[in-house]
RNA sequence: GGAGAAGUACUCAAGUUGGCCGAAGAGGCGCCCCUGCUAAGGGCGUAGGGUGGGAUAACUGCCGCGAGAGUUCAAAUCUCUCCUUCUCCGCCA
């Protein structure tokens, strides 16, 4: 969420800064400027109000005590505490009203964000390794994962639905490698702390890290309670530090947490049906960091490197993106993604989304940390997938497919395998 | 899931016939005094955070005793709902 401040002293320069996203972006924000007033005006009568209300309850006592006459006060607070009732109301009325607007609103792109309207303006910022060539007719992982006898996903449709996914013999046993490289690569090496966190949370979390309230039909909500199964570990991560104050000497505080995803994604109907690209459960291993404002952009920097590492690691080939204004998340003030190379697509497919969120999320959930100064802010949020597990399958399954159906086992991954290097 | 008990500041903890409770006390922490030494003693300080007014000052209003709602002129104190923790029972990986 925005400041409502700086909304208030700066509207164009937001406005601006948000047709970055789309040049007909209309946020409302001469409307919340508008509330924003009323609300303040309501809010200044409401505590004059309360502040009679308060003198009142310091001389009743006093006045009952010297054996006066408290009648007639009593009936002049009456009136104050009825008209203050009214006005309690009418200023709860303008706070949903502003709240409503302030949560609709996404963050404010970074300037360095290129303008753009889709994924095709994405600005290409380095690629790693060439795209995978082939002396056979390669084929797509669905069909590897069939043939091998690994990936399962019509018996999945019986138990479950469209769109998940049993993995058999080694097919469990190569997923199940990655996140465990992914978990030992970030935990060890690169300095994170593991975390494994519930899988579902509760709505004040989700509004927290800003899937809710906008995005309610994406994610899959448990009947009858409020718990929603998360979409990524980033919610329950992050909101590890709601309504915290935090030691400024301990930032940044780098997380890193394997969990099983979900989402509805009502809208991706007809993408991507076939394979592990796009399920309603995949798992994930995500990166999380509370930084502070000043060094947070180089914390990106340092976490899409991370993210980088493991696929060097793996040898598969990809590419960083930019993301243009058109493309960014919500919550995200700047993000990159990896995209890395997936032969069945002829193309360069998403793997990891690594994005600052500045204080946007931070200030949704109160997050802070006391300065050196004595002073409290708002922490920065940054989080990247490091990364997607069922996106690595598939990449390593098509990438490393050889001429006879097998599949080479990347050298990191062969003692996670129990040392398999081949799976055939 | 059932039955009880409890949730007050960094910690512990008073306060339930509603009103001089922004909230006793202790510990901890900070500063100082005394002490020729890392002891003992003494003094002072220690509620923040949010949100308004005001010049992004001085100053000042309002809200904060788990959360929310209610009763009342007035609630930490009464009522209701919810959450969490503890104990016992049940169930269970």
């Amino acid at each position: 969420m925005l400041d409502i401040k700086s909304i208030r002293e700066n509207p164009e320069e937001i406005k601006a800064r948000l047709k970055v996203r789309s040049k007909n972006y209309d946020a409302g924000i001469d409307e919340i400027v508008e509330i924003d007033k009323q609300r303040r005006l309501k809010t200044a009568e409401l505590d004059s109000l309360k502040a009679q209300q308060n003198a009142a309850s310091k001389q009743i006592p006093q006045i009952k005590k010297s054996g006066g006459d408290v009648s007639e006060i009593m009936a002049e607070m009456k009136e104050i505490a009825d008209k203050a009732k009214i006005d309690g109301a009418a200023l709860v009325e303008l706070e949903e009203r502003q709240k409503a607007i302030l949560y609709s609103i996404p963050n404010t792109p970074h300037s360095s964000v290129p303008y753009g309207t889709d994924s095709d303006d994405n600005i290409e910022m380095r690629h790693w390794g060439e795209p995978t060539n082939f002396s056979f007719t390669a084929k797509p992982h669905w069909e590897l994962g069939a043939d091998l006898g690994i990936l399962d996903p019509e018996r999945a449709a019986k138990v479950t639905g469209a769109r998940f996914h049993f993995y058999k013999g080694l097919g469990a046993r190569l997923e199940r490698s990655i996140y465990n490289f992914y978990l030992d690569l970030h935990s060890g090496e690169h300095g994170y702390t593991e975390i494994f966190p519930p899988y579902l949370a509760n709505r004040a979390s989700m509004t927290a890290t800003g899937q809710l309230p906008k995005f309610e039909e994406d994610m899959f909500k448990i009947e009858g309670l409020d718990y929603y199964l998360i979409p990524t570990a980033e919610v329950p991560v992050t909101n590890l530090y709601r309504d915290e104050i935090l030691n400024g000497a301990d930032l940044p505080i780098k997380y890193c947490a394997y969990s099983a995803c979900f989402r509805a994604e009502a809208g991706s109907a007809g993408r991507d049906t076939r394979g592990l690209i796009r399920q309603h459960q995949f798992n994930k291993v995500e990166l999380v960091k509370f930084a502070n404002p000043e060094t947070s952009y180089e914390e990106l920097e340092k976490l899409t490197h991370d993210a980088e590492h493991a696929l060097q690691l793996l040898g598969l080939p990809y590419r960083v993106v930019t993301l243009c204004g058109g493309d960014l998340g919500f919550s995200s003030a700047k993000t990159y993604d990896i995209e890395v190379w997936l032969p069945s697509y002829g193309r360069y497919a998403e793997i990891s989304s690594c994005s600052n969120f500045e204080d946007f999320q931070a200030r949704r959930a109160s997050i802070r940390y006391r300065d050196e100064d004595g002073k409290v802010r708002l922490v920065h949020t940054l989080n990247g997938s490091g990364l997607a597990v069922g996106r690595t399958t598939a990449a390593i399954l098509e990438n490393f497919q050889n001429a006879d159906g097998s599949v080479t086992v990347p050298d990191v991954l062969v003692p996670y395998m129990g040392g398999v290097t081949v799976i055939k």
